[in-house]
RNA sequence: GCCCAUGUAGCUCAGUCGGCAGAGCACUUCCUUGGUAAGGAAGAGGUCACCGGUUCGAUUCCGGUUAUGGGCUCCA
């Protein structure tokens, strides 16, 4: 007599064991045309799960966010069914559900082609109008495993042998296809309505790099075509944004093969740069920072004694002259404590704050290169901190403070803090993680902001906090950094005098709030569509003359302004207003300053924005004043388009 | 580094089933002196990424290299 409580607390009574799906019928019919699955106390089940005692139940239908996940995986069953259909060779791996969509990874002898997914994609859509009932049964390890030997597929039988003993086996099956699965899944195949395969990749087996190459499918999935249609305009939309199309356009900065990941900035790109930097470096002097200028090019001996060779030597750039062998340096932190070294240091000198807008390079994996966001050569806001253990929370929280001053300076509100723990490849002891772990906990835990746990991410001397920030469209980008170190100021002879008399070794707080410059201005470039702020903008205005009549009367207004201190140009081309307006426009210069005969004749400018807003014309030193606010404001206030 | 794809004018892209390479925009010159997102005309511009092979002939087919793109691994 199961007693079967719904969620809005109303309880139903069955004689005997009822499938849940018999319960959503009860309720309604239309209800019971919606169940994808149920979750029955706590537990996402089939829809056609026997309740045989009391439970809650909930349905689960298409507008719950775990109904879309059932919707995802069962799309990529769809997809092996499809490719075992039209590929018998081909074997089944794992096909999970990923954000927007789904993968499946499969092994066949020769390359999936473009020609390949369509047709696939055709017969996913075929299987769906067959709208195939979904079954599925509890079956025996050993008989599984012999099942899937038995049909060729190995890498199944694999994963079996690698499932734990005590965990029951499921194999859902939908037509002529049998696949090994946790399930739930929707009931049948009809209810897969709006789906596509969007990308071809390689994929290690089990994630593996010495392991062989799988072929992966790529697919996204959503409840309805609608949503199908929004998503495939929100990728257009992300396109659209694309930094290294923006940079090319607003000739910012740009790439050759010559030097792969490496940024030649341009005029325009270098001026945001330096707007950024000389921003950084206002902040840390108001912070009690020392900046400071390490060598490009250190002996091989200090990177092996601060351990950086063998954790990462194999991205290290090497150089040799006069038969000694040197690293281009990938991190600063060794050359700070070198200047930290210089002299007989006291307790009284922590904490001590040296920055660097340390250049580094780093010889990525020539596949790992993206753009701005994945360089070799590039630009960290970098300082390490010296402190003493009893100084690590208030610096620590500090960094916080700044991390968050700074990103709301650029206009960014929504940050994730994500503390990192012991990864496998580190060094020191377990004690000292123990330590500085605990320490940064406790300092996240005083400051009240929400923050989540990234076990075994941490960098390889220490632990760290992570901040990552949402972009205007929703994509969220790592960008600062906070890591504590109990290891290389010990390795490279760091102490301090305390105030007992006795040498003690300090500890070093790495930090970066922007990382790296490259990569967080192609972060702003995306966030912005290129629309910068007017503070960070290549060039703020824009002098436009009507005619050649008005030639100088333009080039004194931009002479004024440029005077002022503004980043400004005149354009005093033989061209149509109409022409000139839309050329700056569309290199997103914020405003586009008319002077026609009437405006050279009242000592005015006819103001325009770049989205196309017409200010009217005013006063020169009305339109400084707007400027100056606008910039005093940076980032915090609109984010105008 | 691994898998797949791509590389044609400054940019965006056509095209050649192997026979002297095209468009739009940009550029140059001329005309136009125009009031808020493209005024008109003419001209110039390419070793079809690089190296090799097949071929009477290769931008096209094949192999290699390189860069870029999408993934995988990595991201200290």
């Amino acid at each position: 007599m199961p007693r079967i409580t719904l969620p809005d607390g109303l309880q139903r009574t069955y004689p005997e064991p009822v499938t849940a799906v018999e319960v959503a019928a009860d309720i309604g019919p239309g209800l019971a045309k919606a169940t994808l699955a149920v979750e029955v106390d706590g537990k996402l089940r089939d829809a056609d799960f026997l309740i045989r005692d009391d439970a809650k139940l909930r349905v689960i239908t298409e507008r719950d966010p775990e109904g879309l996940q059932i919707i995802r995986h069962s799309c990529a069953h769809l997809l092996a069914q499809a490719v075992k259909q039209l590929f018998p060779e081909a074997q089944v791996t794992i096909g999970p559900v990923v954000e927007d969509g789904f993968y499946y990874d499969f092994a066949f002898p020769r390359p999936f082609t473009p020609e390949d997914l369509e047709a696939i994609e055709a017969r996913m859509k075929e299987l769906a109008r067959q709208d195939l009932v979904v079954s599925h049964q509890v079956i025996d390890r050993s008989r599984a495993i012999a099942f899937f030997r038995s049909a060729g597929e190995e890498y199944k039988a694999r994963i079996i042998e690698s499932i734990p003993e005590a965990e029951p086996l499921t194999l859902y099956s939908q037509g002529d296809f049998t696949d090994l699965c946790r399930g739930p899944h929707v009931p049948s195949t009809g209810r897969l309505k709006a789906f596509k395969l969007t990308k071809l990749a390689g994929a290690y087996w089990r994630g593996d790099s010495r392991n062989e190459m799988l072929q992966r499918i790529y697919g996204t999935a959503w409840p309805d075509k609608k949503a199908l249609k929004e998503y495939l305009q929100r990728l257009a939309e992300a396109e659209k944004r694309d930094h290294r199309k923006i940079g090319r356009r607003l000739g910012l900065f740009h790439f050759q093969p010559e030097a792969p990941g490496m940024v030649f900035w341009h005029d325009h790109g270098w001026r945001v740069y330096q707007e950024i930097e000389n921003y950084i470096r206002a902040q840390l002097q108001s912070r009690g920072y020392q900046e400071v200028r390490t060598p490009q090019i250190i002996d091989r001996s200090l990177w092996e004694k601060s351990g950086h060779i063998s954790k990462f030597g194999e991205v290290m750039f090497m150089t040799q002259s006069e038969e000694r062998e040197f690293a281009i340096k990938p991190m600063n932190c060794p050359a700070h404590i070198q200047i930290f070294n210089q002299g007989l240091k006291s307790y009284r000198d922590l904490p001590l704050r040296m920055s660097e807008f340390g250049s580094c390079h780093r010889n990525e994996p020539s596949g790992a290169l993206h753009g701005l966001l994945r360089v070799r050569g590039f630009t960290q806001d970098d300082a390490h901190i010296f402190c003493t253990e009893g100084q690590i929370q208030d610096e620590v929280s500090g960094l916080i403070d700044l991390v968050f001053a700074v990103y709301r300076d650029f206009g960014f509100s929504d940050v994730q803090i994500r503390l990192a723990t012991r990864p496998e490849n580190r060094v020191g002891s377990d004690e000292l993680w123990d330590q500085a772990e605990n320490a940064l906990r406790a300092t996240l835990e005083a400051t009240k902001l929400e923050w989540s746990l990234n076990p075994g991410d941490g960098a390889f001397y220490g632990p760290k906090i992570d901040f990552s920030l949402r972009d205007s469209i929703g994509r969220v980008w790592q960008l600062g950094t906070i890591q504590l170190d109990f290891s290389m100021p010990a390795r490279l002879d760091a102490s301090y005098v305390a105030p007992d008399g006795s040498r003690k070794v300090p500890v070093m707080i790495h930090r970066a709030v922007l990382g790296s410059l490259e990569r967080f201005i192609g972060v702003l470039i995306e966030h912005h569509a290129g629309a910068l702020p007017l503070w960070l903008a290549p060039l703020q205005a824009v002098v436009l003359s009507l005619t050649e009549r008005q030639a100088e009367a333009a080039s004194t207004v931009a002479e004024i302004l440029k005077n002022q201190g503004f980043r400004v140009e005149s354009d005093l081309r033989n061209e149509t207003i109409s022409l000139k307006i839309r050329e700056h426009a569309m290199q997103r210069v914020p405003y586009l300053l008319i002077v026609g005969a009437r405006e050279a004749e009242n000592r005015t400018v006819a103001v325009r924005t770049r989205s196309g807003e017409d200010l009217g014309a005013m006063p020169l030193e009305q339109f400084l004043s707007r400027l100056r606010n606008e910039i005093a404001c940076r980032g915090r206030n609109v984010l105008e388009g």
